[in-house]
DNA sequence: TATGAATGAGACTTCATTCAT
DNA sequence: TATGAATGAAGTCTCATTCAT
């Protein structure tokens, strides 16, 4: 190890480096997005906004759609990761409270970042790479349907694929609805309601 | 009315003309929107497959835009025809038999076309005057609100405007994404099913 | 007819002025291509010179190739007339005032547009469409064979196939190596002399 | 010499290493070239075939031009020496075979590598350094003359410069356009019509 | 000397919209 | 009122070349 003390900086360096710029870019892809919308977010101003010149934007990303598909995918984990976490605390606890929490993590995760979940969800064509990046849908039914397997006591007799359907498709409608379109409904009382209705709701469904 | 006897009818005739390229025109959009996207959707090419001049798109129509709000606002009002239907066959029924019914119109209604359904949902950029035509679902929220209170007697105590919100977003989640996404779910026994489980989700939280 | 005095003239109208616009392209496109080479010869320019916008140079040319296809054509179009009409002198002469003439014509033919017959032999690469842009050849060849096969009586026993492919081929190369890279030999005696060779040349190999 | 007795072994391993190294950028160009056509032939990919990084490759050739420049001498060179080896062989022989042999050994040559030589023939715009890279003509021009000077006895009197031009311009054409574009005229037996048609050109020319 | 990330001019092309006829 | 030729801003992307490491 000690004899390339120069080497594996330099090669960690350029990876940094790399790295860096791929960051830059995806950060600034956001930022357009949220800040002008996707019609402004030509490759060109991108590159710009990222301080990096346009063929180093097309070093790492192919396609103004992998730009945007990078985004998804990091914006995604990040939702992700926060239901993970709301589910990883409940893992022990009644149905109730875990399905209160979930549906209160499906909110905290769509606030995030509203605006840019809303301008991923409104004004980005479902077209080519774009068709199938339901990643959130897909990995919160399987994650649901899983959880759902370990409190079968709980619950009454279920198709398990079609409950998860049903529960995560409304969870979600229904607070990115509320979040991006209903700030009013989401004051501190508000929210309050929102969860116990939207419990209430899956809760009402499942037992 | 008398006075203008030969005006009328000509001027007749020409509102006739301007209906039917109007209508041309909104059809053409939603053929190619259907069968090329929306990428593919050109004023020009809408213009082509209408059979009318550009020059003549933009007498009837002062944008791209207006053109695909046209379209929007006649697939929402088809929707919701079949959504009106269910329910005035259902305004004495009870309320187990309404939403029943009420879900099932959901997915009727998204099988009315549902791959133009998906392409407006899908592809078109929620932007400018498209930001707002959320047309449905305000109008489907009015509507079901109003029926509940019509109905109070057979519900639990409510916030009807949560209630309807909460009801409304899911019914439409779920059957819009069984509908485009889940075609598999949609066999006769399945849909069978679906309604099944969405009336039981809706039910259990109004109930 | 006199019902439509206007329509008549206005359709004609615009089709002279398209044809005005592609033929402006068209000689914008030569024009650039001697003056500064294939390289420079991009869309924009070739728009701009031919006073043009670059949407109509789109409109009817789908492609900068189109263009050049288009330019060729009428190259070829030119130097085959050139050919044509010297045949058309020759037909009832003998073969060796045939020849001669028409070795001329082919160094005339050259000597139209040196300068533009050399961009596009040297400069554009014969790709996609222009791959098998061998027109002149092609033709002439055709030609020539069936010459051949009228004054069958004045020459040995041939297969008329391969001696037009020697014999054009010969003269071609000849004459378009001499008039693009040889400009000495073209002195009018040199003419003279290059004439006299060529002939010499495939008379030698008809008889 | 004995100075430097490890300086030289070192430097003559990085000469070899240079050799090598521009040998690889020469073959990958080629390999390029005629897998993909120029279109496709970046200095960075160029790069990549040859396993040289883009800075080392501009360490040995300035620019794409001097790599297509080196990847043409080298091919010259090797057409050229099947032709200086047909010519030696028939130094001493009647004009009749000298000319015989030189045609089948100018179609040799176009069947060294005949995708190679096509792609370097019609797809290379002939532009800047490329302009002059007629070496191959110039070349066999000049060692053509020198031969007819050598059978001056054996030919009608001549202008050598001229008829080595007619000769050698008529031989080029023929066999290029044989191989490169009319594959079926290079059947075995179609191979010896060819060299009997070409050679009966240039002897019918030159008694 | 080797590496490969970075550069940025500039190429081709599309399309919503205008306007002379 | 209809027509369709014309417009030109703007977009995506490539590639020869440079230069810091």
């Amino acid at each position: 190890m000690a004899q390339r003390p120069l080497t594996k900086p330099r090669k960690q360096a350029s990876q940094e480096r790399s790295r860096a710029t791929v960051e830059a870019l995806v950060e600034a892809t956001a930022r357009i997005l949220v800040r002008d919308g996707f019609d402004k977010a030509s490759t060109n101003r991108i590159g710009q906004e990222a301080g990096v010149s346009i063929g180093s934007l097309y070093q790492y990303f192919p396609s103004k759609e992998a730009l945007v598909v990078a985004l998804i995918q990091r914006h995604n984990r990040q939702l992700m990761a926060v239901v993970y976490a709301a589910l990883d605390e409940v893992e022990e606890a009644p149905l109730e409270i875990g399905v209160r929490r979930l549906v209160a993590a499906a909110i905290a995760a769509h606030r995030l970042d509203p605006k840019l979940h809303r301008v991923l969800a409104e004004q980005i064509p479902r077209t080519g790479a774009l068709e199938d990046v339901e990643g959130f849908n897909r990995e919160a039914h399987d994650l649901f349907r899983a959880y759902l397997g370990r409190k079968r006591a709980e619950v009454r007799p279920l198709d398990l694929d079609l409950a998860a359907f049903v529960c995560i498709t409304s969870i979600e409608a229904v607070t990115h609805t509320a979040v991006l379109h209903r700030p009013e409904m989401l004051t501190d009382e508000g929210a309050e309601a929102l969860v116990d209705e939207a419990a209430r709701l899956v809760l009402g469904y499942l037992l």
